[in-house]
Parts: C-alpha cells; structure tokens; sequence
DNA sequence: GCAATATGACCACGCTTGTAGTCACACACA
DNA sequence: TGTGTGTGACTACAAGCGTGGTCATATTGC
C-alpha cells in the first residue's frame, strides 16, 4: 500500500468522519483553514482512489467518495511505522518525550493509566 | 527548519550515537540492512547541512559532520508533529493503538506506568 | 433554449526525495 | 612518477507531492 501524504490523510479523516461525500462535499467540509480549491481536494481524491485508500461509487455523473481501508487500521500502522523510524521501535521513549514537551494533559495521564490498567489485565 | 526525510533521519541517528564521523564511516556505520552506495550517503549528509540539521568541521580535505541540532528536542518535535497529523493532537488514542497492534511490551507498559507516576508529581 | 456552473479526465510545473553519476583534485602506494 | 582511490562539488533523473489549470460535457436557472 502506497503511502498517503499529510494532505490526503486530512481527506481521509473527512471520509472517515462521513463516508460516502461528494467532492465538492469534502472540499467544504475541510473548508476553514484549508484554504484548497476544490480542484487540489479533487486531486487528492483521486490519488487516493488510484491508492486504493478510497473507493467511489456514481451517483449520477459525480462519484461519491467512500474509505476503502479502516481507520483504526490505518492509524495502528501508521503509529507503529512512525515508532519504527524515529524512536527504533520502542513506545515508551515517545510518550516520554509527549510528556516534555507538554503533548500529555492531566487528562490524557488520566486516561493512559487508566489504559495501562487494562492492559495489564 | 524544512523536514528531514526517513533516510535522512537514519544518517543523523548515526551522527546522534556517534558525532564527529566523515562520510565514509558515516556509510561504514549505516552498513548492514542500508544498502546505500558512498554516494547516496554523502548526498544526504549534504542535504542535511543544507537543512541546519549538521554542521561540519574541516579534517584535511574532508569534513567531520556534527549534529547541529539535538536528538531530544527533534524527536520530541516530531512526536508533537507526528500526532497532531494523526490522531488530532491527542495522545491518548495513540497509545491505545500501540497497544492494539502488540507495539507494547510487557517491559513498555511498566515503564510507561512508572513514567506516569512521575508525571502526577 | 441558452448561458453560467459543476464535474470528472487529463495536464502542468516546481519542489523534494531516493538513488546515484561525473569531475577535478589530492594522497598513497608501487 | 604514474595510477588507483577517496573526497567534495556539481549534476541527473524519475517518482511523489502540493497546487491548480484546461477541456469537454452535463445540468440547472432564467
């Protein structure tokens, strides 16, 4: 599976949050901030039917857009992927370093341990 | 500071354990598994100049390359980075995908437990 | 019915990245 | 003293990415 760029993937988490949009859909959706033209979304949307990460479905003569890969799946891989290469593969550098550089909330520490907790078991 | 690629980030690994190397031990030292031709890897340590990521010191006619910025504070700026592009900014969700996807060891989670134990502090 | 508009298909273009090749020169060894 | 070898400087080149233009066509609003 090819990758998806940083762009595509804000795409695909539209997709993700409300699958089966148009593409002048998802460019409003991105609206704020992303100031793309719906011809640069377009694009995006077909790398990403070429890369198989979305498939689309006609709905006349436009195309609805839909995940072809799920997000959790994706995002596991792109954790672990991301892990390999910066930090060798090992996790608890990372949140170590989340921790420094004020990326953890009280809330998140809440929530990880409450995680590990459950790991445990 | 422009982004400094997967294999890049492999030459400044090398640079990170060991400072001060020429290009050639640079290559000696990526050796096994990076099947990169001398050429490909001064390629990137003169791209990483570039960047501000090494500085280098004359020896004779080669260059000594050093780390121009420190290993703690990038890594910790591409977890930050990483996260914001993936899961939204929150690192809660991150970990339990570590999880999922068996990227936790026994020994990750109990570090990880004691590192939040000192975070509550 | 015709003009403005939206749509997908295809094209463009400069930048980055991975992967080296070429060149000119300095040193080391025979 | 001549030849191979290592070095940095510069060059190359295809694929991927960000950004959007063009074109032909279908649709919709007057």
């Amino acid at each position: 599976m090819t990758q998806i760029s940083a762009s595509e993937l804000e795409v695909m988490d539209v997709l993700w949050a409300r699958p089966g949009l148009a593409a002048s859909d998802v460019h409003d959706a991105l609206g704020d901030g992303r100031n793309w033209n719906v011809r640069t979304v377009k694009t995006f949307l077909s790398r990403l039917v070429e890369k198989g990460a979305l498939t689309t479905v006609e709905d006349g003569r436009r195309y609805l857009y839909f995940p072809a890969i799920k997000e959790d799946e994706y995002k596991a891989a792109a954790a672990t992927q991301f892990i390999d290469r910066v930090f060798s593969g090992r996790a608890a550098p990372l949140v170590a370093h989340l921790a420094d550089s004020r990326g953890l909330t009280r809330e998140d520490i809440a929530e990880l341990e409450k995680l590990l907790g459950e790991l445990k078991k």
